[in-house]
DNA sequence: TATGAATGAGACTTCATTCAT
DNA sequence: GATGAATGAAGTCTCATTCAT
């Protein structure tokens, strides 16, 4: 969100226009997500991603100059595909604003957002490969470091919107903190759940919306 | 010449038992450790480690058949040193409770040993280089989850007997599922932290006090 | 980088179609058989065949998964100049037998086949390095025994159709014993010849005919 | 036979003079005979001799300067228990032709010195590592084919002398060559047999005597 | 533009041999 | 002399990337 597609040059190499080049650009990243998400960056080959795109290591390479740009623009279709879903998320909150006041409601309004956003990184991380080829990917390590950075601001950015509505009394650096605490903490449990047995990982998603309740709520009071 | 065939691996090939032997496969782990969690498994060469180790190729593959096996190693000294760390931490805590009863103390002790298990935990990952390689490279991918796991598992076996002191109440399930969402939370706040600034960094340590206090002390109370 | 997972290892890797692959391909097999005659299965290293071949190595293992497959090439294409070399030795025979009734001739028709048997063999063992490069691998290890033993099994077959039209009263079983002799004693006489001086190679030779002669004369005698 | 035994210096380190060095220096033979008969020269490594030789990687060379002199160790000791085999072989022999004049037996006693002479290369291939593992590693290439040339040339001497009693008409030059024919057939008969079921190998042995009578029957009769 | 053959740096691993204890 | 730790050259194989067609 509010952060521009592409602005470093050569990064794409072609920038695909023609409607033949655009579907082969884009099942690229379909099928380089998948690969990612499922293998890791380095057992990713670049054969192997031409290979179940259907298409030639040449043409890939027309694409993309190297392995990592085709990493980072996996982690840029991550972010459109979630700042649309987060988009929804926010425009379903103001009409339930409008519409609907918090009257009898047993909860109050941010928690079922909280909910509601848990959700939302939930269904991105089942649905979207390249959700998780960017999450199973946080490395630290000098170079991919950064598409995943970019992910992950982005998410920041949103969730600090989200903040700011519901608790604004909250200086702005502790809001930023707090964001960070929210999107790590449900990303990795997210992806620690993968790990563990359904059941567990069904626990585990039920305990995260918990958690971040009750770290949430008094935030959220002091705000009224 | 080359390779032929025959590979028993033996897991440690040559166990040292001199005391320049086993200086120098401390050594190796030492370095291993660093490189595993500065640039990561894949990026990490057994080259590199033996030049770093100062030592040669030759005499790395005497104490370790294969790469994996120097990450088990690593994987292994971090539970090792993690283990003890908490084993003091446990008796820490036995002596808070008899020889200083809650008295005047502003702050139950529940949430002191919180404090305490996170300093543990953050002590561990600024100062132990094979907390930190094993956390940089949780990777669900086929083969080398296994460490990690390992370590996460301990981890939270005796994060669960912390829960079980303080929250007896909770049935034994959800404890575990309790102990995994402290145990990756924390893990993984710190791991995150070191992609932010020194500030915010701090910052995110006190957060996640903030919000572990604010997770467990429902089922604190509770168990009263 | 290094090496990872993977490995389907699909025998012939990339079946060259292309003349230029073609051309590539045989002189991979040419430079192979020479070498492996030359200096024995281990000795011979992929780096010096491609080297000697004026390719990459890793164009080399573009054609051939590993070792084992250069060598089973090489033997596949030994079985098949062999046969080549067969199918005119038979063809002539016929035409003997059609054109030629055993007149005055003061030899027997099956001992002058005997004759250009072992002159195939020598032509072959003289002119085809993949004959030499897998006679001279002749291995009972583990592994590389299979191309070798495809490729005297074949031999074995040709030879005892030979001797069923020579001694067609020798039972089955006899027959088969008697064309692994016959096979063996040929090669391998004419690998040892080649340990020798040139007088006494050609001795040899000339000596093996004499003794195969002797050899069969009961058996084809016993035939009629 | 009527072959030194070492001639050339610097081929064995250490003479070994001490009872404990002659046993070990036996041993390491033995193992490694073993060993190169089973998995050849290349497969066969220094440190694994020294482990089943249940001695130390530095004594091995403190016998054997390099991988190489231990094969020629192997090989000598074939040389000498088959010297002593077939000086066995030719004694029996006098004492038959003194004690035994060639009465009513209904075999020649020519043919049964073969049969005797098959049968003492069948006993040393199956009861003598070492003859086993130099004929299972004869090589043409560069370095090792020292060893075997030297044990064959040293057979080719025994049934040089063997033949000049059946056959002394046949000329020196062509009697070499029958004793190469022979030594040659009966070596790689027997190795090929190991390569076959066990009936086959039986009757491989059978027909290999069967050839070598009818090979050499001739030259005897020329003889007398 | 599309293709895929060609390239070669570089990773892992083995093992003959040396050398310090 | 005996031991076995240390060494490093050399070999196999992979895969990102280039380039000719």
């Amino acid at each position: 969100m509010g952060r521009s597609k592409r602005s470093k040059s050569a990064k794409v190499r072609r920038k695909p226009v023609q409607a033949r080049s655009v579907r082969r650009y884009e099942k690229i990243i379909d099928v380089a997500a998948l690969m990612f998400a499922e293998h890791g960056f380095e057992a990713t080959t670049m054969e192997g991603i031409a290979a179940v795109a259907e298409t030639s290591i040449g043409s890939l390479y027309q694409f993309f100059p190297n392995k990592r740009e085709v990493f980072r623009a996996v982690a840029e279709r991550c972010i459109e595909r979630s700042a649309q879903a987060f988009a929804e998320l926010f425009s379903e909150a103001e009409e339930d604003e409008t519409v609907d006041p918090p009257a009898g409601a047993d909860e109050p309004q941010w928690a079922r957002m909280i909910d509601d956003a848990v959700e939302v990184f939930s269904r991105l991380h089942g649905q979207e490969p390249s959700f998780q080829a960017v999450l199973a990917n946080v490395q630290l390590y000098e170079d991919y470091a950064e598409a995943d950075e970019a992910m992950l601001r982005s998410f920041v950015g949103v969730i600090e919107g989200l903040i700011e509505r519901w608790a604004p009394a909250l200086p702005r650096p502790r809001r930023h903190v707090v964001a960070i605490m929210l999107v790590q903490t449900t990303t990795m449990i997210l992806v620690a759940s993968t790990r563990e047995t359904p059941e567990i990982a069904r626990d585990m998603l039920l305990e995260l919306r918990v958690m971040l309740r009750r770290y949430l709520a008094p935030y959220v009071r002091e705000a009224m």
